[in-house]
DNA sequence: GCAATACAAAATGTATACATTATGTATTCA
DNA sequence: TGAATACATAATGTATACATTTTGTATTGC
């Protein structure tokens, strides 16, 4: 059916700017692209224009789609975001989530599990994006998930090396990251915000460095937001 | 010229939706529209996908656009992050503002200031809104300007009974907002992050209780999303 | 030989005709 | 009379032709 093919190349437009199939940068032809995925030129830039929205393309008047770059002074307010929002996207979801929401997260977590032992980066890569972004749908919360939305497309990118391990430390890295997730997934079951914000700390810090040395070579010293402890405020 | 029209429409169709022109879960027509912007429906569906993007509209397969909603469940979880999101995007607005990116704010304070002055209500949240929206830009972190920019949407339908004042308490209020802005701009100015934060707590707290009313008579007891004092983390 | 301009080719943007899907109404059958 | 189905109508989705803008190239003038 027609809508279900846009829905597909949507998402398979998605999947590879997530895993880098199509590099930053690149310029994304409008013919190339109906041609590829059989549908018409009014649909396709329907869909480009989506992805524009969400961040995954940059889009210019009368100049085409770019992928959405990674450069290095947007990312390093990346590293200096995260944090706050995944810790607080992590603390919605424990304390928000429905019953049935819970099933479908483990079958996620099975796949990234899988991915993860067979050495499979770019599936890896991905279904952490779907673990994530499973969770930040358990959070309800519509304000937050777009700028949630926006960090998962580069710190999926940023990941790929994350799940391609050079040595020990670093495999025995994704190992833990693994049991992160099956932690998170009983406090959210449990209902334990206190509990996930602790694990989704962790979880960030051990990626953390992986990925700012991924960034740059010389690892910048990056002062994370520091969020006052107010109580009449936040 | 065409690409302008297009820009003007929809920035019309956003300020239509903000100040409640068209109300919120209202069904927007493609051929109406069209009708009334003098454009055919290709450059209109464009527009009307856009605004879905951004959270102005919701829209579903086979079915047309409708304005966002504003239901209860959903701007309870806005009165828990408007908060978060409001102080670090001030914080980092001081942070990072470029040389040239306060006039334009002073501007928009200016005719902030005098709509409010001439009791007109939609026009003041309007400057409002783009005085806030402003500073998200001095943020300069493109990862929170989408929480943002939502939370700016539902904020400013709502504040429209904010610049309604029905009392003298509620017209100093007013005010204050006003003068919260002046020290904001200042603040930004003198890259002061710490001050803006405050500042920025303080107008959050000022147009809360009032917003809240609004949306239901009984107010409820909201916390907000406290964030833990974590040196390693956030 | 270099720069600037004019032209051609390619790509993006718009309008419209056609296809498909949803919806409201009327008719038929129990 | 009520429910269900078939049909008509309206609205959304897609394909394509046409218009406009950009860009690369070649030619001309200095």
């Amino acid at each position: 059916m027609t809508a279900d093919k846009k829905t597909q190349c949507l998402e398979d437009l998605r999947m590879r700017i997530l895993t880098q199939e199509i590099a930053p940068g690149s310029d994304l032809d409008e013919a190339t692209l109906c041609d590829r995925y059989g549908m018409s030129r009014t649909p396709m830039r329907e869909i480009l224009q989506r992805l524009g929205g969400e961040g995954y393309v940059d889009l210019t008047q009368n100049r085409g789609a770019k992928v959405a770059s990674m450069d290095l002074p947007v990312l390093r307010t990346f590293f200096q975001t995260a944090p706050m929002i995944y810790a607080n996207v992590a603390r919605l979801a424990a304390e928000n989530r429905k019953a049935g929401e819970v099933a479908p997260l483990k079958a996620i977590q099975e796949r990234f599990r899988a991915a993860t032992q067979a050495g499979d980066a770019a599936e890896a890569a991905l279904q952490n994006h779907r673990f994530h972004l499973a969770m930040g749908e358990m959070a309800h919360n519509p304000y937050l998930l777009p700028s949630l939305k926006r960090m998962l497309i580069d710190h999926t990118r940023l990941s790929q090396t994350f799940y391609r391990p050079a040595s020990e430390d670093e495999a025995a890295r994704v190992v833990t990251a693994c049991a992160h997730h099956d932690a998170m997934i009983e406090a959210i079951e449990r209902q334990e915000p206190g509990v996930i914000v602790d694990l989704t700390i962790a979880h960030w810090n051990l990626s953390r460095d992986r990925l700012e040395r991924f960034v740059s070579p010389d690892p910048l010293p990056i002062d994370v937001l520091p969020m006052k402890d107010r109580e009449d405020a936040v």
